[in-house]
DNA sequence: GGACTCGGTCAACGCCGTTGACTGGTTGAC
DNA sequence: GTCAACCAGTCAACGGCGTTGACCGAGTCC
């Protein structure tokens, strides 16, 4: 009989969870590293949709279904390449009454093409559930967490969250849209005017 | 001999693009119209990803393939079923020194859930060209075409688009991200608060 | 009545994300 | 030293996607 006599079936137990990172072998956590640095890239790179696992797997140099296998979906392999980026936390724990200027110079530094790329690739991803969690999760510990404790007067976490509401309103435009006449303007006029829109919210 | 002799070929005069609107039998228009109604509704009801080709031509009762043939591609029909929805402008006509708050009541009126739908279907589309261009567009003629001649002072165009961002940013927050807390906060707050920072780039 | 065009179907193409069956190599207990 | 268990990885396939091109039947026009 070929292939072994009877059934060999291991044990099986509930292949469904992607691998465990815990437990793995060098050579399982070199190429898990791998398809994570060609993950990053290609959505850098392409975008959520355009980044497919397929690509992704040739990238890294395996097989698509490893991918699948180490990850789970490819929503959750996006998650795992999206860095907490800590440089906005700096701007946030600056003095309050210039964190609306300092915002907005932040995120329209040329200095920090980054920042367009991982807005794309998430504003892509934020119709998938796991996503969009995560961006709840990160504008309540990041933003909300941060200015609310140091704000005055009344509904201080709903206007913290109003901050994040025009910064991303604003990179929709820029970066998305591509809209000609924000693209075009002044970096130092936006910074003006919509740094002081974002502070009177803030500090009425 | 089957089938006719010789290649029947007709002239195949460039089967590239959709066919045209102008010169159709009452039949072609009535299906035409059957496919735009159902992509109207399964736009609307899943977004523009879970939105199939296929599931918009069974729900008008024709082939998948027909759907392509009328409007060249999925992203062109969904373009064609974006209404204006001149709600909006009523609005920007309006007193600009209330525009602000009038702005943000509307969108969030519960009596208008269109307007949600709308904005899910065209957040999730927005990686397209076509439908980033018309966007664009769209954000010219009805936003900065109608505040920037009544606005003072200097920048007029780039403080109306400005206004588009903050627009975008709350129904980003709202409809897309549900982030609690903003969903959670009381309408007529969230009219106050962010009406006001609308206020300020337009009449400051 | 024949050429032509329109309305429509059908089968397929090449992609996509994901799954399950399978092969080997490594490990660890006996 | 053996052998079972397990990790790492491949392969072929599934069902679904948007889109294409070949094809047919019915209507229209000269």
């Amino acid at each position: 009989m070929p292939y072994g006599c009877g059934v060999t079936k291991t044990s099986s137990p509930e292949r469904t969870a992607p691998v465990d990172e815990s437990q793995l072998r060098p050579a399982g956590r070199a190429t898990r590293a791998a398809i994570e640095a060609a993950a990053r890239t290609l959505f850098a790179e392409r975008g959520f949709e355009a980044a497919s696992v397929r690509a992704i797997a040739t990238e890294a140099g395996v097989d698509p279904a490893l991918v699948i296998r180490h990850f789970g979906s490819k929503e959750a392999l996006f998650l795992r390449t999206l860095d907490t980026s800590a440089g906005v936390g700096a701007v946030l724990d600056g003095p309050l009454e210039t964190v609306g200027r300092r915002l907005v110079a932040y995120f329209l530094d040329p200095e920090r093409p980054a920042v367009r790329h991982r807005y794309l690739a998430l504003a892509q991803a934020a119709h998938r559930d796991q996503v969009r969690e995560e961006m709840v999760r990160y504008t309540a510990e990041t933003y909300v967490a941060r200015l609310a404790p140091r704000m005055e007067g009344a509904d201080r976490e709903v206007r913290a969250v109003l901050v994040v509401a025009q910064i991303n309103g604003l990179l929709n435009l820029l970066f998305q849209q591509e809209d000609p006449i924000v693209s075009g303007a002044d970096t130092a006029t936006l910074v003006a005017l919509y740094g002081d829109a974002i502070q009177g919210v803030l500090t009425p």
